[in-house]
DNA sequence: ACCCAGGGTCATA
DNA sequence: TATGACCATGGG
């Protein structure tokens, strides 16, 4: 398997986002340890759901890394059950905080390597690729490109993946082709998953995808769009 | 009633 | 290494 999409290629895609969508502003929140949470409550789950969760966090004081380690977890788990997995998520949080208090906080973090502080990230139970680049790209501003299941499927169907590869080999082949650019990555990823959620998660699916005439919605629709 | 959502871990073969 | 089970709520 290989990955190795060129930079032109890359940025024709980009390009037509952007012209349709417009800059997403990512990440949507207001501090890199909100950002922290976020990407661990979003895994799996809808962002909307998401949403209701860190208001229940932010109503009850609990966004941030101390007054979280403090809380019971009974507590915890009510405030953000509206993400879904609210047991297990509990935990991931709680491996997030003891992990960037055991650290020495965020600004100890930020003298690490891009490469240190990602191997960190994935040490931590419910951390793994996708959470952790989030993370690096969101939070911490590292060059480092976010591959979710959107960005797989949308390059599979747009012919320019096989669909096999390893999260390591896609991750390699768009930083490898567009170079190190934190905003780019930033508004890229930013523009999938709005393309995502704008055009293919509204019914009927395929219908409306103008912009890229490639179905994003689940693996159960294969079909592609041709014309205009 | 069914499918999907901005994944990750763990047990098994 | 490669599948499968499991986690769980909310919206279309």
């Amino acid at each position: 398997m290989s990955f190795s999409p060129s930079r032109q290629q890359l940025r024709q895609v980009f390009d037509l986002l952007l012209r349709d969508y417009g800059k997403q502003g990512w990440w949507p929140a207001e501090f890199p340890f909100e950002v922290m949470v976020g990407a661990i409550l979003t895994q799996n789950t809808a962002w909307s759901n998401v949403e209701t969760a860190i208001f229940n966090l932010k109503q009850a004081g609990l966004l941030s890394q101390r007054a979280m380690l403090q809380a019971k977890p009974e507590r915890l788990a009510e405030l953000i059950r509206p993400s879904g997995y609210f047991n297990l998520k509990t935990d991931r949080l709680n491996n997030l905080c003891r992990f960037l208090q055991d650290s020495g906080g965020e600004c100890a973090l930020l003298e690490k390597t891009t490469a240190e502080l990602r191997d960190a990230l994935l040490s931590v139970n419910g951390i793994g690729p996708e959470t952790a680049d989030d993370m690096l790209l969101y939070a911490f501003e590292r060059p480092v490109f976010v591959i979710d299941t959107y960005t797989r499927r949308i390059f599979t169907r747009l012919g320019m993946a096989a669909g096999e590869e390893s999260y390591e080999e896609l991750r390699h082949g768009f930083e490898a082709g567009l170079g190190p650019h934190v905003r780019l990555y930033n508004e890229f990823h930013a523009l999938i998953v709005r393309h995502a959620k704008e055009v293919c998660n509204t019914k009927p699916h395929c219908e409306q995808c103008s912009l890229v005439k490639i179905c994003l919605m689940g693996d159960n629709c294969q079909r592609e769009i041709s014309g205009n």
